[in-house]
DNA sequence: AATTTAAAGTTCGTATACAAAGGATATAAA
DNA sequence: TTTATATCCTTTGTATACGAACTTTAAATT
């Protein structure tokens, strides 16, 4: 009579959220050896992107929240990965830029992404990979 | 020459994050009208599926990490969703039941969530969402 | 039976995630 | 130019997420 057992395992919101949370694991424990955390990582990509975008740009380049970025990019000054300047133009604005330690690490850090890229797709073939890309990309 | 451009959009860790985002913040919507969050509801359906199951067995069923589900449960027990009974064979356990209120809600709540699913889908065939599944599940 | 080991939950610390409100500054409108 | 509105960013409050340490209770070992 209940109607979750066959329901649950097919249905998306759970899917995505775990297949996530895998994916996100996974990296996380490899980026665990430069002090970085995931959203970390992903800003320096950002911002290595694109250098001195400000914050608002940053957070539409990634789909971030701005208050979720405040407090992570605030860490990351604090740990000497990026740096905050002040824009002479716009008093509201603060242009971001990655350090040298940043730019010291830049490769070593692109390949750690790349081999977590490599080990999710690895399972799958070329068609498939295209697909699922495809049908994330929809989603979002 | 910078190497972001081109393959961060093509990153899965980015990719399956974002899609998570999507599908989590819209399905947060729908529920907000309840007083219930994502997680609670998952554990809801996670209940109905089976009574009386101890945190460790729902954590386990639902991928979920154990320091994060004492705290989901304190509040649902708090906002009246479920019930811990002490276990009378194993005093370290706690058996979770879904209270009355629950009970109430509980058709309206599963269509909320077949309807968060519905909705991800209706853009894809039934090839593509038979194969999205598979691809999501070969990942967890 | 006494000791060791394992398992169930809780608590703590840190890091997102995000709604909502607030402060400072810039721009548009009247 | 004074007022209204819009931006940028921060702060606050709540809810995951999860590693690690801790408490309590069971089960296994000697």
């Amino acid at each position: 009579m209940s109607k979750v057992p066959e329901d649950l395992p097919e249905c998306m919101v759970f899917l995505l959220g775990k297949a996530y949370q895998k994916a996100h694991g996974d990296f996380k424990k490899q980026l665990k050896q430069y002090g970085l955390t995931n959203i970390q990582h992903l800003v320096l990509e950002g911002l290595w992107y694109q250098e001195g975008m400000t914050a608002a740009e940053l957070c539409k380049l990634l789909i971030m929240d701005k208050a979720t970025a405040s407090g992570v990019l605030e860490r990351m000054v604090d740990t000497g990965w990026i740096e905050k300047k002040l824009d002479p133009n716009d008093g509201r604005v603060q242009r971001l830029y990655p350090s040298k330690k940043a730019a010291r690490y830049k490769s070593k850090l692109i390949e750690e992404r790349k081999k977590a890229n490599k080990h999710i797709l690895k399972k799958f073939t070329i068609e498939e990979q295209v697909l699922f890309k495809r049908l994330l990309r929809d989603i979002i």
